[in-house]
DNA sequence: AATCATTTTTGACTACAGTCATTTTATTTG
DNA sequence: CAAATAAAATGACTGTAGTCAAAAATGATT
């Protein structure tokens, strides 16, 4: 009778309303951190001001994100590894290795230049995350990362595969270093991405005779 | 007459007073900071403790330290810098390269392995430093362990040390990376660091030959 | 529909890092 | 030595991240 049929309908529905409201207030939320942000800067933000702009509590906030700079991982996550994959896409396909791990890399700091500011906050987070959820999002990320390099490594390699996931694997602390030494550090970023740029030739070099 | 001699007396103590009170002020600060965060932890430790302890008033501490963070490099760097040193010199001189390099980052693994919790907020704080004096502090420690990676490299390489160099800044970047993997990530320790084995046994084979 | 149980939301509240106008202390000058 | 100047210390105060006990919303059960 009737009550089946609603009986259906509310286990049907069941990964539904409730979960369907959280995922929807996750994504104000993220929207409204992502909005001040760029637009005020992240230190001058203040999560009252995000919670307002999601339109919820002051206190509901912190049920979505561990912190404020949680949040700000958060509002990367996409947009990185969107941006990873659009670099991967488009890469020149018969180029040296070398060449096109220095593409890859000066077009991620081409992305973290828009503004140095927020993407050093970023960088302190992906250090050291105050979260676990986070953790997997940020391996899930760089695994993209590394999954693209060892592609580029491969194709350039004769031998073994083993190898080139511990090549791909260096290339990127190496880059990592230098974006620190950048970012963090206050060194020029051309002069970084020079030596990267050395330390990655003489990586491949290794490996290619 | 007595006025000359006052005068003389100022003027060799000049570089005095206030200097010296200055000085033995910060130590006692560097000194209450080291003993609260060792015993309590970095986060249940509060500002007003330390400059308590340091028996100074609240404001006068941010005449010291920038944050709360740089107050922690402070604490860490004297040490770190005897550490990469005593380091050095007990280095077993006739090993391979990648064994000697190997004993520097283990041991070094072993010096943050005491406090992981107080190593990971300092990482953080060495990664993006907020204040341009610590900057040249941990450019200081960090040049220190170039230096001594450089000689290990060069000893065990037959060409030139413009790569001996490049190939220390390389390896260090990946015992970084290592680093940030086990304190920050949760990978386990000794997981990192036969990773970080195999990639510079390779980056040390590129040039061997 | 009414009741109960569970999950989610909320904003008043707390604790603390860091600031700043005022006071204290050291140094210089007449 | 006293007055004037400069440097350093101070602690009451502010702004804000994050908590938590109470309330609201949702879903299940009869």
């Amino acid at each position: 009778m009737a009550r089946a049929t609603v009986n259906e309908m509310t286990i049907m529905a069941a990964p539904g309303r409730r979960e369907r409201n959280k995922i929807e207030k996750q994504a104000r939320i993220v929207e409204a951190a992502r909005e001040l942000f760029q637009r005020q800067g992240f230190a001058v933000t203040t999560t009252q001001q995000i919670a307002e702009a999601a339109d919820i509590g002051t206190g509901t906030l912190f049920l979505y994100a561990k912190s404020k700079e949680d949040l700000l991982v958060m509002v990367f996550r996409d947009e990185m590894l969107e941006t990873v994959r659009a670099i991967y896409a488009g890469l020149p396909a018969h180029a040296p290795a070398t060449d096109q791990m220095m593409t890859v890399f000066n077009q991620m700091g081409d992305y973290h230049a828009r503004d140095p500011e927020l993407s050093r906050v970023l960088l302190k987070e992906l250090v050291i995350p105050s979260s676990s959820d986070r953790i997997s999002d940020i391996a899930e990320l760089m695994d993209a990362i590394f999954d693209g390099l060892t592609r580029i490594v491969s194709t350039k390699l004769n031998n073994q595969n083993g190898n080139a996931a511990l090549i791909a694997r260096s290339a990127f602390a190496l880059y990592y270093f230098q974006l620190i030494s950048w970012l963090g550090s206050g060194f020029d970023r051309s002069w970084c991405m020079r030596l990267l740029r050395d330390q990655l030739s003489q990586l491949m070099t290794l490996e290619s005779n």
